[in-house]
DNA sequence: CGTGAAATCGTCATGAA
DNA sequence: TTCATGACGATTTCACG
Protein backbone atom coordinates (compact mmCIF):
# COMPACT_ATOMS: atom_id res chain seq x y z
CA UNK A 1 0.00 0.00 0.00
CA UNK A 2 1.98 2.91 -1.30
CA UNK A 3 1.16 5.94 -3.03
CA UNK A 4 0.46 4.41 -6.22
CA UNK A 5 -1.98 2.02 -4.61
CA UNK A 6 -3.94 5.04 -3.01
CA UNK A 7 -3.83 6.51 -6.88
CA UNK A 8 -4.99 3.55 -8.34
CA UNK A 9 -7.98 3.23 -5.47
CA UNK A 10 -8.88 6.96 -6.17
CA UNK A 11 -8.85 6.81 -9.77
CA UNK A 12 -10.97 3.18 -9.39
CA UNK A 13 -13.53 4.86 -7.30
CA UNK A 14 -14.20 7.68 -9.44
CA UNK A 15 -14.77 5.30 -12.81
CA UNK A 16 -14.00 1.13 -12.31
CA UNK A 17 -14.46 1.11 -15.94
CA UNK A 18 -11.82 2.52 -17.52
CA UNK A 19 -9.01 0.26 -19.38
CA UNK A 20 -5.98 -0.65 -17.54
CA UNK A 21 -4.14 1.60 -20.02
CA UNK A 22 -5.34 4.70 -18.80
CA UNK A 23 -5.50 3.72 -15.44
CA UNK A 24 -2.36 3.21 -15.91
CA UNK A 25 -1.33 6.41 -17.65
CA UNK A 26 -2.56 8.13 -14.68
CA UNK A 27 -0.54 6.42 -12.15
CA UNK A 28 2.40 6.57 -14.25
CA UNK A 29 2.73 2.82 -15.18
CA UNK A 30 2.09 0.49 -17.92
CA UNK A 31 -0.96 -1.51 -18.09
CA UNK A 32 0.60 -4.58 -17.13
CA UNK A 33 1.91 -3.30 -14.03
CA UNK A 34 -1.50 -1.48 -13.07
CA UNK A 35 -3.24 -4.33 -13.76
CA UNK A 36 -0.85 -6.43 -11.49
CA UNK A 37 -1.14 -3.73 -8.80
CA UNK A 38 -5.31 -4.08 -9.02
CA UNK A 39 -5.04 -7.94 -8.89
CA UNK A 40 -3.04 -7.74 -5.60
CA UNK A 41 -5.67 -5.00 -3.80
CA UNK A 42 -8.08 -7.40 -4.61
CA UNK A 43 -6.42 -10.34 -3.60
CA UNK A 44 -5.71 -8.82 -0.35
CA UNK A 45 -9.08 -7.47 0.14
CA UNK A 46 -8.59 -3.66 0.30
CA UNK A 47 -10.61 -3.83 -2.91
CA UNK A 48 -13.69 -5.78 -1.63
CA UNK A 49 -15.61 -6.26 -5.04
CA UNK A 50 -16.30 -3.79 -7.94
CA UNK A 51 -20.23 -2.20 -8.20
CA UNK A 52 -22.51 0.41 -9.59
CA UNK A 53 -23.68 3.03 -7.90
CA UNK A 54 -27.67 3.09 -7.95
CA UNK A 55 -29.23 6.50 -7.76
CA UNK A 56 -32.13 5.32 -4.71
CA UNK A 57 -34.59 7.47 -5.70
CA UNK A 58 -34.99 5.99 -9.30
CA UNK A 59 -35.62 2.07 -7.36
CA UNK A 60 -38.18 3.55 -4.59
CA UNK A 61 -35.86 4.38 -2.33
CA UNK A 62 -35.70 8.44 -1.93
CA UNK A 63 -36.44 8.58 1.82
CA UNK A 64 -33.55 7.79 3.93
CA UNK A 65 -33.77 8.08 7.69
CA UNK A 66 -31.87 7.24 10.47
CA UNK A 67 -33.44 5.11 13.41
CA UNK A 68 -31.78 5.10 16.97
CA UNK A 69 -32.96 1.43 18.38
CA UNK A 70 -33.27 1.19 21.69
CA UNK A 71 -32.82 -1.95 23.66
CA UNK A 72 -33.27 -3.95 27.24
CA UNK A 73 -30.69 -6.91 26.32
CA UNK A 74 -27.22 -6.53 24.61
CA UNK A 75 -28.02 -6.28 21.02
CA UNK A 76 -24.42 -7.38 20.00
CA UNK A 77 -25.40 -10.41 18.57
CA UNK A 78 -26.24 -12.59 15.66
CA UNK A 79 -29.76 -13.24 15.92
CA UNK A 80 -30.12 -9.64 15.81
CA UNK A 81 -28.27 -9.19 13.26
CA UNK A 82 -30.00 -11.41 10.89
CA UNK A 83 -33.18 -10.16 12.16
CA UNK A 84 -31.91 -6.60 10.67
CA UNK A 85 -30.98 -8.08 7.37
CA UNK A 86 -34.03 -9.63 6.80
CA UNK A 87 -35.52 -6.42 6.38
CA UNK A 88 -34.78 -5.18 2.84
CA UNK A 89 -35.46 -1.32 3.64
CA UNK A 90 -32.37 -2.01 6.30
CA UNK A 91 -29.48 -0.90 4.27
CA UNK A 92 -27.00 -0.47 7.36
CA UNK A 93 -26.71 -1.29 10.87
CA UNK A 94 -24.33 -0.43 13.82
CA UNK A 95 -23.41 -1.14 17.17
CA UNK A 96 -22.74 2.07 18.78
CA UNK A 97 -21.73 3.79 21.97
CA UNK A 98 -24.01 6.51 22.65
CA UNK A 99 -27.34 7.17 23.56
CA UNK A 100 -28.69 3.53 22.01
CA UNK A 101 -27.59 0.31 21.63
CA UNK A 102 -27.96 0.11 17.28
CA UNK A 103 -28.53 2.81 14.72
CA UNK A 104 -29.68 2.02 11.62
CA UNK A 105 -30.36 3.22 7.85
CA UNK A 106 -33.46 2.84 6.72
CA UNK A 107 -34.49 3.81 2.87
CA UNK A 108 -37.77 3.36 1.35
CA UNK A 109 -39.66 4.93 -1.48
CA UNK A 110 -42.73 6.64 0.61
CA UNK A 111 -42.69 8.27 4.54
CA UNK A 112 -45.56 5.55 4.53
CA UNK A 113 -42.79 2.70 4.03
CA UNK A 114 -40.78 4.34 6.74
CA UNK A 115 -43.64 3.98 9.13
CA UNK A 116 -43.94 0.13 8.30
CA UNK A 117 -40.53 -0.49 8.38
CA UNK A 118 -40.44 1.12 11.71
CA UNK A 119 -43.01 -0.93 13.05
CA UNK A 120 -40.90 -4.16 11.69
CA UNK A 121 -38.08 -2.71 13.85
CA UNK A 122 -40.00 -2.50 16.96
CA UNK A 123 -41.34 -6.27 16.30
CA UNK A 124 -37.60 -7.14 16.88
CA UNK A 125 -37.27 -9.15 20.17
CA UNK A 126 -35.57 -7.06 22.61
CA UNK A 127 -35.97 -3.28 21.33
CA UNK A 128 -37.72 -1.43 23.67
CA UNK A 129 -37.88 2.06 22.05
CA UNK A 130 -36.75 3.96 18.38
CA UNK A 131 -35.70 7.62 17.43
CA UNK A 132 -35.70 8.59 14.15
CA UNK A 133 -33.95 10.83 12.02
CA UNK A 134 -35.30 11.82 8.93
CA UNK A 135 -32.72 12.61 6.16
CA UNK A 136 -33.84 16.05 4.42
CA UNK A 137 -31.22 16.43 2.09
CA UNK A 138 -27.90 14.82 1.25
CA UNK A 139 -24.97 17.08 0.54
CA UNK A 140 -23.08 14.03 -0.69
CA UNK A 141 -21.77 10.88 0.09
CA UNK A 142 -18.52 9.81 -0.99
CA UNK A 143 -16.63 6.97 -1.04
CA UNK A 144 -13.48 6.63 2.20
CA UNK A 145 -10.64 8.71 0.45
CA UNK A 146 -7.28 6.89 0.79
CA UNK A 147 -4.99 9.70 0.50
CA UNK A 148 -4.95 12.35 3.21
CA UNK B 1 -37.15 0.11 -15.48
CA UNK B 2 -38.98 -3.57 -15.41
CA UNK B 3 -38.08 -6.71 -13.57
CA UNK B 4 -35.39 -7.37 -15.93
CA UNK B 5 -33.80 -4.04 -15.52
CA UNK B 6 -33.72 -4.58 -11.30
CA UNK B 7 -31.80 -7.80 -12.07
CA UNK B 8 -29.36 -6.55 -14.06
CA UNK B 9 -28.99 -3.75 -10.83
CA UNK B 10 -29.03 -6.63 -7.93
CA UNK B 11 -26.32 -8.29 -10.44
CA UNK B 12 -24.07 -5.33 -11.17
CA UNK B 13 -23.86 -4.40 -6.92
CA UNK B 14 -22.48 -7.90 -6.43
CA UNK B 15 -20.08 -8.01 -8.97
CA UNK B 16 -19.77 -5.20 -11.56
CA UNK B 17 -16.45 -6.95 -13.76
CA UNK B 18 -18.46 -10.06 -15.01
CA UNK B 19 -19.18 -10.00 -19.14
CA UNK B 20 -22.02 -9.48 -20.27
CA UNK B 21 -22.23 -12.93 -21.64
CA UNK B 22 -23.08 -14.01 -17.70
CA UNK B 23 -24.68 -11.33 -17.23
CA UNK B 24 -27.10 -11.92 -20.13
CA UNK B 25 -27.31 -15.43 -18.80
CA UNK B 26 -28.08 -14.54 -15.27
CA UNK B 27 -31.79 -12.87 -15.99
CA UNK B 28 -31.89 -14.40 -19.48
CA UNK B 29 -30.84 -12.14 -22.38
CA UNK B 30 -28.11 -12.17 -24.95
CA UNK B 31 -25.30 -10.13 -24.12
CA UNK B 32 -25.93 -7.66 -26.50
CA UNK B 33 -28.86 -6.94 -25.31
CA UNK B 34 -27.84 -6.69 -21.57
CA UNK B 35 -25.32 -4.07 -22.75
CA UNK B 36 -27.93 -2.42 -24.47
CA UNK B 37 -30.48 -2.01 -21.38
CA UNK B 38 -27.29 -1.64 -19.07
CA UNK B 39 -26.14 1.32 -21.26
CA UNK B 40 -29.73 2.79 -20.95
CA UNK B 41 -29.52 2.88 -17.15
CA UNK B 42 -26.08 4.79 -17.35
CA UNK B 43 -27.58 6.90 -19.77
CA UNK B 44 -31.06 7.53 -17.80
CA UNK B 45 -28.56 7.97 -14.95
CA UNK B 46 -30.58 4.71 -12.58
CA UNK B 47 -26.43 3.87 -12.83
CA UNK B 48 -24.83 7.01 -11.50
CA UNK B 49 -21.12 5.09 -11.68
CA UNK B 50 -18.88 2.01 -11.55
CA UNK B 51 -17.06 1.62 -8.25
CA UNK B 52 -14.95 0.26 -6.24
CA UNK B 53 -15.62 -0.97 -2.71
CA UNK B 54 -12.92 -0.57 -0.99
CA UNK B 55 -12.23 -1.94 2.66
CA UNK B 56 -11.95 1.45 5.01
CA UNK B 57 -9.66 -0.39 7.73
CA UNK B 58 -6.93 -0.99 5.16
CA UNK B 59 -6.73 2.67 4.27
CA UNK B 60 -6.43 4.18 7.50
CA UNK B 61 -10.21 4.61 8.13
CA UNK B 62 -10.90 2.26 10.53
CA UNK B 63 -12.80 4.14 13.40
CA UNK B 64 -16.53 6.06 11.85
CA UNK B 65 -18.82 7.63 14.17
CA UNK B 66 -22.03 9.75 13.00
CA UNK B 67 -21.72 13.36 14.47
CA UNK B 68 -24.67 15.59 14.92
CA UNK B 69 -24.02 18.64 14.29
CA UNK B 70 -26.28 21.48 16.19
CA UNK B 71 -26.25 25.12 14.52
CA UNK B 72 -27.76 28.40 15.17
CA UNK B 73 -28.78 29.19 12.08
CA UNK B 74 -29.99 27.78 9.30
CA UNK B 75 -27.47 25.75 7.49
CA UNK B 76 -29.28 23.88 4.86
CA UNK B 77 -26.80 26.18 2.45
CA UNK B 78 -24.12 25.92 0.26
CA UNK B 79 -21.10 27.19 2.09
CA UNK B 80 -21.39 24.75 5.00
CA UNK B 81 -21.99 21.93 2.27
CA UNK B 82 -18.62 23.43 0.95
CA UNK B 83 -17.19 23.68 4.52
CA UNK B 84 -17.81 20.12 5.53
CA UNK B 85 -16.87 18.80 1.64
CA UNK B 86 -13.17 20.25 2.35
CA UNK B 87 -12.77 18.09 5.63
CA UNK B 88 -11.51 14.57 4.13
CA UNK B 89 -12.77 12.47 7.44
CA UNK B 90 -16.58 13.89 6.37
CA UNK B 91 -17.55 10.91 4.19
CA UNK B 92 -21.37 11.97 4.15
CA UNK B 93 -23.47 14.82 5.62
CA UNK B 94 -27.25 15.44 5.73
CA UNK B 95 -29.70 17.92 6.20
CA UNK B 96 -32.03 16.11 8.56
CA UNK B 97 -35.73 16.66 10.46
CA UNK B 98 -34.76 15.90 13.88
CA UNK B 99 -33.04 16.65 17.13
CA UNK B 100 -30.32 18.41 15.08
CA UNK B 101 -29.41 20.45 11.94
CA UNK B 102 -27.47 18.24 10.46
CA UNK B 103 -25.66 14.60 10.45
CA UNK B 104 -22.77 13.93 9.39
CA UNK B 105 -20.42 10.76 9.09
CA UNK B 106 -16.70 10.48 9.61
CA UNK B 107 -14.21 7.99 9.29
CA UNK B 108 -10.83 7.95 10.62
CA UNK B 109 -7.74 5.98 11.37
CA UNK B 110 -7.73 6.84 15.17
CA UNK B 111 -9.74 8.05 17.64
CA UNK B 112 -7.21 10.46 18.47
CA UNK B 113 -8.01 11.73 14.73
CA UNK B 114 -11.64 12.03 15.54
CA UNK B 115 -11.43 14.28 18.04
CA UNK B 116 -9.08 16.24 15.72
CA UNK B 117 -12.18 16.61 13.21
CA UNK B 118 -14.61 17.13 15.54
CA UNK B 119 -12.50 20.44 16.44
CA UNK B 120 -12.79 21.17 12.69
CA UNK B 121 -16.32 20.79 12.44
CA UNK B 122 -16.63 22.93 15.91
CA UNK B 123 -14.62 25.84 13.96
CA UNK B 124 -17.16 25.79 10.99
CA UNK B 125 -19.38 29.34 11.36
CA UNK B 126 -22.25 28.71 12.98
CA UNK B 127 -21.90 25.42 15.06
CA UNK B 128 -22.53 25.72 18.54
CA UNK B 129 -22.53 21.91 19.75
CA UNK B 130 -22.29 18.80 18.90
CA UNK B 131 -23.35 14.88 19.45
CA UNK B 132 -20.85 12.16 18.58
CA UNK B 133 -21.94 8.55 18.22
CA UNK B 134 -19.49 5.96 17.86
CA UNK B 135 -19.71 2.71 15.72
CA UNK B 136 -18.18 0.24 17.68
CA UNK B 137 -19.11 -2.50 14.78
CA UNK B 138 -20.96 -2.55 11.65
CA UNK B 139 -22.97 -5.74 10.95
CA UNK B 140 -23.75 -4.59 7.25
CA UNK B 141 -23.86 -2.00 4.61
CA UNK B 142 -25.06 -2.77 1.39
CA UNK B 143 -26.30 -1.24 -1.38
CA UNK B 144 -29.87 -0.30 -2.39
CA UNK B 145 -31.99 -3.33 -3.10
CA UNK B 146 -34.05 -2.53 -6.22
CA UNK B 147 -35.95 -5.47 -5.82
CA UNK B 148 -39.13 -5.73 -2.78
C1' DC C 1 8.13 -3.18 -14.03
C1' DG C 2 7.87 -2.96 -19.32
C1' DT C 3 6.92 -5.35 -23.68
C1' DG C 4 4.55 -8.21 -26.81
C1' DA C 5 1.41 -12.02 -28.23
C1' DA C 6 -2.74 -14.72 -27.63
C1' DA C 7 -7.31 -15.23 -25.84
C1' DT C 8 -11.25 -12.98 -24.38
C1' DC C 9 -14.52 -9.46 -24.26
C1' DG C 10 -16.98 -5.20 -25.51
C1' DT C 11 -19.19 -3.04 -29.28
C1' DC C 12 -21.84 -2.37 -33.25
C1' DA C 13 -24.23 -3.71 -37.50
C1' DT C 14 -27.64 -6.57 -39.41
C1' DG C 15 -31.90 -9.11 -39.37
C1' DA C 16 -35.96 -11.21 -37.05
C1' DA C 17 -39.89 -11.49 -33.83
C1' DT D 1 -39.32 -1.86 -29.71
C1' DT D 2 -36.74 -5.26 -28.26
C1' DC D 3 -33.80 -9.12 -28.90
C1' DA D 4 -30.38 -12.68 -31.07
C1' DT D 5 -26.48 -13.42 -34.05
C1' DG D 6 -22.01 -12.65 -35.96
C1' DA D 7 -17.78 -9.97 -37.06
C1' DC D 8 -14.44 -6.58 -35.87
C1' DG D 9 -11.59 -3.94 -32.81
C1' DA D 10 -10.10 -3.14 -28.20
C1' DT D 11 -8.80 -4.95 -23.90
C1' DT D 12 -7.45 -8.15 -20.59
C1' DT D 13 -4.07 -11.38 -19.37
C1' DC D 14 0.13 -13.96 -19.19
C1' DA D 15 4.97 -15.25 -20.33
C1' DC D 16 9.40 -13.42 -20.86
C1' DG D 17 13.25 -9.97 -20.64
Amino acid sequence: MDDVDCMLLTELQQDATQAYAALGKAVGLSAGAAHERVRKLREQGVIRRTTVDVDPAAVGRGVAAYVLVEANAWMGDEPVCAALEALPEVVEAHVIAGPASLLVKVRTATTEELQAALRRLFAIDGVTGTQTIVVLESFFERPVNAGA
